[in-house]
DNA sequence: GGGCCCGCAGGG
DNA sequence: CCCTGCGGGCCC
């Protein structure tokens, strides 16, 4: 038998007894729900009795966490699942995984946590339920503006109660007999939350959790390929636990499975088996780098015929330049200049630095008699030396040059040397004669030669960026998911739950609607401006009764009209947003200086790249969209403002995550024929083109290839869409088949 | 050996 | 999201 209290008479619903003796009633302290004691299945010592909390308020077993909302915490359970069931890692590795997982970064250090303390503290201080003091749980907000848990709003509900617990106004029918809960407070609280437990308690209870949970170990053979071969084959599993970001050989110590580390000499089938085991990342690319970062790796594969392989050392050819319409990866021919940016810009910051970068040679490089016979060789580390531009063999556009010199402590696959290298002079190179937009070192090296212990980092290397890859691509895409997000500032992610659905920046007197989105004051009123919520009808010379028009909430069809005629700030988000605001600026400073743009900045290298940026021909893209992106617009289907009298059955509960789509798409048909109604105003100019715009991505998911080539006539008829075709066409041609 | 094709991974 | 990319299978 459960435990359940007195009902509204008085009467315990266990027993039936009518109204029990007074002794026999305790009141939880939270809700001031009445329970019949002797009912209780664990009723408290005579002592706890004026301290009780009642099964429901004090987290027992009916009391099961709600669902959270979308992309919430079971990413990040699912996520933790997965190192966990990684046999490849250590113990301790797994427990750095997960504390990079839920604490945003790798070792938790005092700043995080004080900065959980302190989110926490702000969130106290401007949020407590009125009944239980406690920060709300599944937070609910009245028309008024104020915050209590669900639980505790119901129990005053439920004991007749029809005003606000904290200002006495009257609480609408609606919002009584279904309350609903604010889930931008939902996600901000969790999230100061986690960012506190980081360390304790969450982690401690996901460890048991998934530790029990055994389920068939993957081994290292998973090879997700769908379909035969590795043409189209998806990676598998990686081996190392180094980041996509790490630089420099890999040691044994991220190599659990050989514990040997890659050696140089190491060799794989293809490019995907090279992946595995983390010698270079990218499955196509040559690069493998961040603009603003670095590169960690290139591959020599024959791809550049500027390419020129002197074993120690060779020139390196960048990356762009040719034209990859027909849905093609690669293309021999130069159609444009190259460019210091992307994965070209990356591989100049490794030069300026002087950092490590993983060589791999590939049987596809014919010229070289460096090249491995068959397979993808691993070669060891080399140093960017210079890099600079030149018209490249092809005669008519420039191209990245860089001079690799190799810097490794294992001698190459090649020399019959048992030592590795020592420093050695650069070679001359004939082409730097005409080279334009020289670049050179200038600082110290950070990897470097010392005649005791050979090649090594002499400034510790860059700090990573990039969680570990699993291989699995489900779990990585939410592991990116997870700490794409905690790379924000905790403060900043608060900031982002508050966000308007309007305007879209961070809300200025907050107003909660009772279907439970929130606004800024001004856009949501904005939105109705011209609307009266009576309206005069006449027809003929008399009038008829003044007609009631709805106003739908902007978020979802609920009829606000009632709330908007007296809309009261919530006072206390606003509070919240404003400590929070003021924290985030504080923390302005430190973000940006840990997000590893600190790239170039040794000193004086910067002339050459102010120089080299602003000669840099513009062919600038004439992008039609700006980043803050259709998409963001393409849900908003703005208040629709309509005179009918219909009881539309909400049922907007919390809805599990995965369901997001099709909410979204429901809205949409459900507005569009309603549109049919008088007034329609929309809130934003120009949201017929991002209706359009996301009917285009929905036909593109469906793989509607008739749908979508129509459209693309349309867009070249109407002249709409401004890429050039050729841009296009890699992108139709792929379309049209793959749907057949 | 060359051309075509396209799933996938990553950058921004 | 959209764009890019020194692959790999397959057909000619």
């Amino acid at each position: 038998m459960p435990d359940l209290p007195c009902d509204g008479d008085g009467v315990c619903m266990v027993c039936s007894a009518a109204a029990p003796p007074e002794v026999d009633l305790l009141r939880c302290t939270t809700c001031a729900t009445p329970w019949h004691s002797p009912c209780l299945s664990k009723p408290p010592a005579l002592a706890d009795a004026a301290q009780w909390s009642c099964p429901d308020c004090s987290g027992g077993p009916t009391h099961a966490p709600a669902p959270l909302a979308p992309g919430g915490s079971s990413d990040l359970v699912a996520a933790i699942r997965a190192i966990e069931t990684d046999a490849a890692l250590s113990d301790q590795e797994k427990a750095r995984r997960r504390q990079e997982l839920l604490g945003g970064a790798a070792p938790a250090t005092e700043d995080e946590e004080d900065e959980g303390d302190d989110l926490l503290e702000i969130l106290g201080k401007n949020f407590s339920c009125v009944f239980c003091m406690k920060l709300p749980d599944r937070p609910v907000t009245t028309p008024c503006g104020h915050n209590f848990c669900l639980k505790c709003f119901e129990k005053w509900i439920h004991n007749r109660k029809r005003t606000c617990a904290k200002c006495r106004a009257e609480i609408p029918k609606k919002m009584a007999e279904q309350p609903r809960i604010n889930s931008a407070l939902v996600g901000a609280i969790r999230m100061a939350k986690i960012s506190k437990n980081a360390n304790s308690a969450v982690s401690a209870t996901a460890y048991h959790y998934l530790r029990n949970d055994d389920r068939p170990d993957k081994a290292f053979t998973t090879e997700r390929a769908k379909r035969a071969g590795k043409a189209n084959a998806s990676s598998g599993q990686i081996f190392v636990t180094i980041p996509p970001d790490h630089f420099g050989p890999i040691p044994a110590k991220n190599d659990p499975k050989r514990n040997t580390g890659v050696l140089v000499g190491e060799k794989w089938e293809d490019r995907l088996e090279c992946r595995q085991w983390g010698a270079h990342f990218p499955h196509v690319a040559g690069i493998a780098g961040q603009s603003k970062y670095g590169a960690q790796s290139v591959a020599l594969s024959g791809g550049y015929v500027d390419d020129e392989d002197h074993g120690e050392w060779f020139l390196y050819t960048g990356s762009g330049g040719r034209d990859l319409s027909g849905n093609k990866r690669t293309n021999k021919d130069q159609s444009s200049d190259q460019k210091f940016e992307k994965l070209n810009a990356a591989l100049r910051i490794s030069c300026l630095k002087g950092y490590p970068v993983r060589v791999v040679r590939s049987h596809k490089e014919k010229r070289s008699s460096y090249a491995p016979e068959d397979g993808v060789r691993y070669d060891g580390v080399y140093r960017i030396e210079k890099c600079w531009r030149k018209i490249g063999v092809q005669g008519k556009f420039k191209v990245c040059r860089y001079l690799f010199v190799r810097c490794d402590n294992e001698p190459a696959p090649w020399t019959s040397d048992v030592c590795g290298d020592r420093p050695r002079p650069l070679p001359k190179i004939k082409e730097l004669n005409d080279a334009i937009d020289l670049t050179e070192r200038k600082g110290s090296p950070s990897w470097d030669f010392d005649e005791k212990e050979g090649w090594k980092w002499m400034k510790p290397p860059p700090i990573s960026n990039k969680p570990i890859l699993s291989g699995d691509p489900e779990t990585d895409a939410q592991i990116r998911r997870v700490t794409k997000r905690a790379q924000l500032s905790v403060a900043e992610r608060l900031l982002k739950e508050f966000g308007c659905s309007i305007c879209r920046n961070v809300m200025k007197e907050p107003l909660t609607t009772p279907c439970a989105h929130n606004f800024c004051k001004t856009c949501l009123l904005g939105a109705y401006e011209s609307q009266s919520s009576m309206r005069e009808r006449s027809r003929g010379g008399r009038t008829l009764r003044a007609q009631k028009i709805v106003k739908k909430c902007p978020s979802c069809p609920t009829d606000i009209c009632d709330f908007l005629q007296n809309p009261q700030i919530n006072r206390e988000m606003m509070d919240l947003i404003e400590s929070l605001q003021k924290k985030a600026a504080e923390e302005g400073d430190i973000q940006t200086c840990s997000d590893g743009s600190n790239g170039a900045q040794e000193s004086g290298d910067d002339g050459d790249n102010a120089d080299l940026e602003k000669e840099e021909d513009d062919s600038s893209p004439n992008e039609e969209d700006n980043n803050d992106a259709g998409c963001l617009h393409a849900d908003d289907d703005g208040p629709v403002v309509k005179i009918v009298v219909e009881s539309k059955e909400e049922d907007l509960q919390l809805k599990k995550k995965g369901d997001d789509k099709e909410e979204k798409d429901e809205k949409k048909t459900m507005v569009s024929t309603d549109v049919v109604d008088i007034a329609v105003e929309e809130v934003k100019q120009g949201s017929g083109k991002a209706g359009n715009k996301e009917v285009k991505q929905r036909k593109k998911r469906k793989g509607n290839a008739a749908d979508a080539e129509a459209e693309a006539a349309m867009d070249t008829a109407v002249g709409e869409d401004a890429r050039p075709a050729v841009k296009r066409s890699r992108k139709s041609g792929g379309e049209g088949l793959c749907t057949l």
